[in-house]
RNA sequence: GGGGAUAUAGCUCAAUAGGGAGAGCGCUGCGUUCGCAUCGCAGAGGUCGGGGGUUCGAAUCCCCCUAUCUCCA
């Protein structure tokens, strides 16, 4: 059987049994933030499995592609992959045990053909109900092993939650394959028996202090390996010789010139093989390499694969071509590889070039280190040179280990953490001192505070009641006097920091007093804090209130804020739908964006976002909110930011009837783009690896942007006397003037240095038999003094020369000597600084040649003097 | 947001110790060769990322800024 045979034979198995087929879901978990990539079958199931969601039938299966890293040290032998395809059927509270350890031994051993013989089955330790199931189908009680929760015994994701039993099906290569030992079993890491399929009976659910009780609906989670699956099925003990490999296999020995199964390149062929498939799909679910998050797992496998490719002796790059090579094999299941074929290659193709520079400098500063450490006799690679190497290069530690284990050398993982620990609380310590002036919780959440009801987005002014006053971070009862303090009010027009678009500011007034805001922010989700000063009189807890945002500052915000939203749809639809956006900063005056994009963004591209922000200003979309459960919102392909966390209804802002743009947001926006006005881009920036930044401003900030650059001109224009329309050719031609008259100069200056050089020679004086002159010249700069002293050099042939002149109003000497007298010891680094020394100065150079400067021009006569004595 | 590294000719990079800005490749011109990824000669090309400071003198040392790379959050 063929792997995609396989594949076809599980799912109409399972339709067979009444289940719904459901298609794989994407590499990267839609709205799970807990989870990095999808790692299992059930990953999308996972509402189902929670109760939180109704699935469309209690029955399901799937053909799901899964991303594990645990694994990723092992990658290379038999059957350990970081990519795979897990075939499942699941139960959401309907069948439970006995049906699925009944399926699953009616597919392997009737529709895949295993012979009974080559299965064991192992369960865990007092699952004797899984024991007897296995027994009713004829297994002998030799073949059923029982494990402890190590092995089979999975969850709970986390601390608490679902959790259960598992019984797996293994398969025996038989006793020639594996380490022959008496013991070996499965369980045995030798290669002798494979894991094929793990069936987890979700019965118990775990609480915090770890008790388990029995859930009223169990779950059925199954997942078969189809890699290995497949390795059985086709009669082979390693997954790398299945078809789902092997093409691979064949491309990558292509590339390298070398034949499999050769020697010991093998592993290193395997693992890039390996990691390709993974680099292909990862892209093709839309991950860019990053430093951080799903990115980063991109680039060390990218990364890995690279360097294993330098021991095939592959130097040029050569991950694009692997991807190709998936990409037709795995296409016709999974078509969004071949719809995003070029992005993927792309990305490769510019992560392989950044890499093999960030490798080879890598590599030639472990080289060194690695040299420095064998001189020194000593076997280990300290945790700060790794961590150095690490965190300043981007050289990974875990290669750095490899590469020294090479050599001999252990490098100090536990150092290593240390300067990494370090490291993190470098940056924890930074983050504290921003939020230094916005109070603990502690300090204000008091008992009676849950929540301060937000009203901001329809009124901007309110009434309410203080409900909390602190000043220094400590609970008061009343504030007055010029004094920076905080108020918790009931409810507020306040719009508190949160999202990107900064806090609002404004008055708070009552009877007695007036607080003026110049900040607010959140202390815990649901809590608005107003900081700023008492003006006026004195405020109390319990006094009724009137709370005034201001009104101009916040409409410039939420222009900004909409025409944030209508940037990232621009984005995403001149440069790709792979635009993400990983910030922003929403401010009166200007907002920020910043996007996962791989290159720089053209002059032509950005002229084009501008124009469809413009185009959509103009055509005044109303801008709408409603509120929905989170879920639904995904679904409907509303934008959610990846790592934010969104209780389970959510606020989704939309723009335009049809819908151009909808993403979860909390921010406060315009009712119309028309009021944003005016739309404009200030910069396009990098901001690290995959990642850009877009700077712009709207509305009055835009006016205002526009008229200092328009006037700006004027003045240029207005200085070269000519119309702004002009002011390019002018300065051209201005600069080509400048060129020409600077070039003229210097053929002057070389025409009179060689003049003033040819009257000079004849004051040469003989002392001591040494011939020599010290002369003060014209002012001239120190090249045209050079000049001078080379020809005078060349016409004496044999002489100590000494030159100075006034330049810039300070004494400035050159010294030269011709090498027969420096021979005979004299130095003309040493007669310089004496010289000027004379003048208040000093100098310095070499045997042949010093220059030295001064302080007190009048002294240069009295100094040139000197040179006589020197000699 | 915080740390580390880098920035020199069109490209790749040098420049011991603070003292005259260089090499290779590429480019232009001339010559050489049946031909060339030939050889030879000559030449153009630099705000040493920007700004300040120390110094008689800074590519070099110190501070600030910008860009790129990288790690942490």
């Amino acid at each position: 059987m063929t792997s995609d045979e396989i594949r076809s034979a599980f799912l109409s198995f399972f339709e067979e049994k009444g289940h719904k087929i459901i298609p794989g879901s994407s590499l990267v978990p839609q709205g799970d933030p807990t989870l990095l990539l999808t790692s299992a079958g059930m990953v999308q199931f996972k509402p189902y499995f929670l109760g939180e969601e109704v699935p469309p039938s209690p029955r399901l299966a799937s053909c799901q592609k899964c991303f594990r890293t645990t694994d990723i040290e092992s990658v290379g032998d038999t059957g350990h992959l970081t990519f795979f395809e897990m075939l499942g059927n699941f139960s959401v509270g309907d069948y439970f045990k006995q049906e699925a350890i009944n399926w699953a031994w009616e597919f392997v051993t009737q529709r895949l053909g295993l012979p009974p013989a080559r299965l064991w089955i192992t369960i865990f330790l007092n699952d004797d109900e899984s024991f007897r199931y296995w027994r009713e189908l004829g297994i002998l009680e030799p073949r059923i092993l029982r494990f402890g929760e190590e092995d089979n015994f999975w969850g709970p994701a986390g601390n608490t939650g679902p959790c259960g039993p598992c019984s797996e099906i293994h398969y025996d290569f038989g006793e020639e394959v594996g380490c022959g030992k008496p013991s070996c079993a499965p369980g045995c890491d030798c290669g002798r028996f494979s894991e094929i399929w793990n069936l987890v009976f979700t019965q118990y659910n775990q609480d915090e202090e770890g008790h388990r009780t029995s859930l009223p609906r169990p779950n059925i989670d199954t997942g078969m390996g189809l890699e290995r699956t497949a390795a059985v099925v086709q009669g082979k003990t390693s997954v790398y010789e299945t078809d789902l490999f092997v093409p691979l296999m064949q491309r990558i020995s292509e590339l390298a010139g070398k034949k499999y199964g050769s020697g010991n390149n093998d592993n290193a062929r395997r693992i890039i093989v390996e990691h390709s498939r993974g680099i292909a799909f990862l892209i093709g679910d839309g991950v860019i390499p990053s430093n951080e998050g799903q990115g980063y797992v991109l680039r060390r496998l990218l990364r890995r694969a690279v360097l294993f490719g330098k021991r095939l002796g592959l130097d040029e790059p050569f991950l694009a071509e692997t991807a190709k090579t998936t990409i037709q094999q795995m296409g016709h299941i999974y078509p969004e590889i071949i719809q995003r074929q070029d992005f993927i290659t792309k990305v490769i193709e510019l992560e392989e070039a950044r890499f093999s520079e960030t490798l080879n400098t890598g590599l030639e500063l472990l080289d060194g280190i690695m040299g420095e450490a064998a001189n020194k006799g000593e076997n280990r690679i300290s945790g700060k040179k790794a961590f150095k190497l690490y965190d300043t290069y981007g050289f990974p530690v875990e290669l750095t280990s490899e590469i020294a284990a090479g050599r001999g050398l252990s490098v100090d993982l536990e150092g290593f953490e240390l300067e990494m620990e370090k490291q993190r609380e470098r940056a924890r310590k930074a983050q504290v001192i921003e939020h230094v002036g916005i109070p603990s919780a502690e300090a204000v959440g008091t008992p009676g505070v849950k929540a301060v009801n937000f009203v901001g987005y329809d009124n901007l002014s309110c009434k309410s009641k203080i409900l909390d006053l602190a000043v220094d971070n400590k609970t008061v009862q009343i504030i007055e006097g010029n004094k920076e303090a905080v108020i918790i009010l009931e409810s507020t027009s306040f719009y508190g920091e949160m999202g990107g678009q900064v806090g609002d500011t404004g008055e708070i007034r009552s009877p007695s007093g007036k607080f003026l805001v110049t900040n607010t922010v959140h202390v815990l989700p649901d809590i608005i804090v107003h900081q700023g000063k008492v003006v006026e009189g004195s405020l109390a807890v319990g006094d009724e209130v009137e709370a005034d945002v201001n009104r101009e500052r916040r409409l410039d915000i939420a222009r900004n804020h909409t025409a944030t939203h209508l940037l990232q749809f621009a984005l995403r639809q001149v440069l790709g739908k792979h635009v993400q956006q990983r910030g922003s900063l929403v401010a009166p005056d200007r907002l920020r964006f910043d996007f996962s994009h791989l290159t720089a963004v053209t002059k032509e591209e950005l002229q084009e976002i501008q124009q469809i922000v413009n185009d959509k200003i103009r055509q005044n979309l109303t801008v709408y909110d409603e509120d929905i459960p989170y879920k639904r919102a995904i679904d409907d392909g509303a934008i959610a930011i990846f790592d934010e966390k969104y209780g389970d209804v959510v606020r989704v802002l939309k723009i335009g009837e049809p819908v151009i743009s909808a993403e979860l947001c909390g921010g406060t926006h315009v009712a119309q783009t028309g009021e944003i006005g005016f739309f404009h881009i200030i910069s396009e920036s990098s901001i690290g690896a995959g990642m850009r930044r877009i700077e712009a401003v709207t509305g009055r900030g835009a006016v205002e942007y526009v008229d200092r650059h328009l006037s700006s001109l004027e003045k240029v224009a207005q200085l070269l006397g000519t119309s702004t329309d002009n002011v390019q050719d002018q300065i051209s031609s201005l600069i080509t003037e400048l060129d020409k008259e600077g070039k003229q100069r210097l053929v002057l200056e070389r025409e009179l240095s060689k003049k003033i050089a040819e009257s000079l020679a004849v004051q040469a004086e003989v002392i001591n038999g040494v011939r020599m002159l010290a002369s003060r010249v014209p002012s001239s700069r120190l090249e045209a003094l050079r000049e001078m002293g080379d020809l005078l050099r060349e016409k004496l042939k044999s002489a100590v020369i000494v030159l100075g002149t006034v330049y810039e109003d300070k004494p400035v000497f050159l010294a030269t000597i011709t090498p027969d007298l420096v021979a005979k010891g004299y130095n003309a680094g040493d007669i310089v600084k004496q010289v000027a020394e004379v003048t208040g100065g000093g100098g310095g150079g070499k045997a042949q040649f010093g220059q030295a400067g001064g302080k007190d021009k009048d002294k240069i006569d009295e100094a040139l003097e000197l040179v006589k004595s020197l000699i």
